[in-house]
DNA sequence: AATATTCCCAACCGCCCGTGA
DNA sequence: GTCACGGGCGGTTGGGAATAT
């Protein structure tokens, strides 16, 4: 049937939110306990911005106790588990876990080394890799921690039904990315997951468009 | 030093669901 | 029962910084 916008686009303000329009939002959620209706928040309140563009920046960034980054190794095994039990429900996962938000835990799912890569090539992806802290003192596992991962999915699930196979060159990086888009991962190839499930299944990321801008 | 590559994460998009008229 | 609406959510995109070559 088809919906119409929340907002009309062209009217408002888009893209990163400045300190001011935080401050705003801030006060106004806070002096009324609650948003009351999102998509009438902005007039109310004198932001120029969508409804949904309010919710998003309150529930996801501004919520008071709310952390960012820096997720524990246990956050991140909790997460993996949970993963491995109930799948992609972000929420779900987010709401076992204290101060964090479901587009935090999808960040992290889907955008850590710890879950994407078999291979930390550089100190700064070594430093923050969660399954194998810098601070380790210890050498590193003889399986690399994308193994690990994908075994440990294996045992908590029958999700995989795809052979493990991927080389973890840069090489093979590049050139998974360039032949993966929406539509190759789509309906139309069993065998190709969507992206968020295929990073955890491969290690790797699915391709990302802005590679391509240059 | 310059350029290319990789990564993090905030923000957006669009669909689904629950609810009330 | 149907429809419109708002909220919620998962997936995707893009900017900018860090790192590698």
């Amino acid at each position: 049937m088809g919906r119409s916008p929340c907002c009309d686009k062209g009217s408002v303000k888009r893209g990163p939110w400045s300190p001011e329009e935080d401050a705003v939002l801030r006060s106004f959620v806070q002096r009324f306990s609650n948003a009351g209706n999102w998509l009438t928040l902005p007039h109310k309140a004198g932001l120029n911005r969508c409804g949904k563009s309010c919710r998003l920046r309150w529930l996801n960034y501004l919520r008071p106790s709310l952390r960012h980054g820096g997720f524990t190794k246990e956050e991140d095994n909790l997460i993996l588990s949970l993963y491995g039990e109930i799948g992609s429900k972000w929420s779900v996962i987010a709401a076992r876990l204290p101060s964090r938000t479901g587009n935090d835990v999808k960040n992290q799912s889907t955008g850590t080394p710890s879950s994407r890569r078999g291979t930390c090539s550089s100190q700064r992806e070594q430093q923050r890799h969660l399954l194998l802290p810098a601070t380790t003192a210890s050498p590193p596992p003889t399986a690399p921690p994308w193994l690990m991962v994908n075994l440990f999915l294996l045992l908590r699930s029958s999700i995989l039904t795809q052979p493990l196979q991927r080389s973890t060159t840069a090489e093979s990086s590049r050139t998974s990315r360039s032949s993966c888009t929406p539509s190759s991962w789509g309906s139309s190839s069993s065998s190709s997951p969507r992206p968020a499930l295929a990073r955890l299944q491969t290690g790797r990321p699915c391709c990302r468009n802005r590679h391509h801008r240059q």
